[in-house]
DNA sequence: TGTACATCAGTGAACGCGCGTTCACTGATGTAC
DNA sequence: TGTACATCAGTGAACGCGCGTTCACTGATGTAC
């Protein structure tokens, strides 16, 4: 059953783009090659024709994921925007959050590759919330990192809690809403 | 090869300290019921006498590992001295980091009894921060639960990113430390 | 207190299951003439 | 352009492995007399 090179080309796409939905949604250990294969329209036996390993192919949904969320800082017309956008119950109660709320701690157990693309990642995404502060500010490079590291753990802590106790849930998105404008302002 | 009920009480709690050290370590998935009870002296079989099931471990070792957690934090001078603490490159290189940050994205994917255990264990660490902080501001809450989500955020992105970009992990402590101070400023 | 027996904490082999990966095979695609 | 054949994308059965859980068994503990 052999196929033409672009429908080759389209098969992987569609296995990366699955696989960034359902890591994110469920995890790397959660989730399985013949999952992921199959909802991308395949059997897993063709798997390996197009990605060297199952980590290999987590170091690819790294890039694409932490691509996506660059994006989408850069299109904020603001800081304040991006964080009401990323600090909300719809963005919370998204099946596949952002890499680093997904991926972080399973990040932190793995090994070699994966790290390396996903450290870059959040290097790309510092950067672009960076670039949306005052270029005079000295300590512009403190206040990003601080405003990344505030999203993603008020989002990791929001969902971990928002099935048994939904108000402090919204409480903690709402503390960070507030104290992240602080923040910004300096 | 009966043993008195002291002994088996002791067996109980060292299984419980164990898989403590070792979920936050590598995550409930990473780690099997058989480690855990070798961890402890004690071989796999006798674990279901002690505990009805992984999970039902599981649920344990987030009380346990909150409560030392909001014991460390009332036993701090104050906010800044726990912060100085907490967003340390020694804590971050700790094998079992706080369980919001070694079990949080692990628990969101975990069903009933584990997210029940977790939420109460956040919801009583937000309070033990809270407790530092004057009883006058009525923006002290959301006060407290924007400094939590800072410093799990930070650990996570600084564990993540450690071992692949050194610098980028110590900027990130660096920046929560000096926005965490403006935040208990006001 | 001493003895006989029931209880039960702990052992280790075994189970069923799902996973990542491999491989012989199929048949459509690409290519050499 | 048309034909014959080599290539190779995709299939599905099979592999080895580790895991959570079960269970028949062991032998020291606790208890009834």
């Amino acid at each position: 059953m052999r196929v033409t090179k672009q429908k080759a080309g389209e098969h992987r796409d569609a296995i990366l783009i699955a696989a960034s939905r359902l890591f994110r949604a469920r995890g790397f250990d959660k989730v399985g090659v013949a999952e992921v294969t199959q909802a991308a329209g395949l059997t897993h036996g063709g798997f390996y024709g197009h990605f060297a390993s199952k980590e290999a192919l987590a170091a690819e949904v790294c890039d694409l994921s932490f691509g996506n969320a660059v994006r989408r800082v850069q299109a904020s017309a603001s800081l304040e925007e991006y964080v009401d956008y990323y600090a909300s119950v719809e963005h919370r109660d998204r099946e596949g959050p952002c890499p680093m709320v997904a991926l972080g701690a399973d990040v932190s157990r793995l090994s070699g590759p994966v790290r390396a693309h996903f450290s870059a990642g959040v290097s790309r995404y510092v950067a672009a919330i960076r670039a949306h502060m005052p270029t005079d500010d000295p300590l512009a490079e403190g206040r990003a990192s601080a405003l990344v590291s505030l999203l993603v753990g008020s989002m990791n802590l929001a969902r971990a809690v928002a099935a048994t106790d939904p108000a402090l849930s919204e409480n903690i998105l709402a503390g960070v809403r507030q104290q992240a404008r602080a923040l910004l302002r300096g």
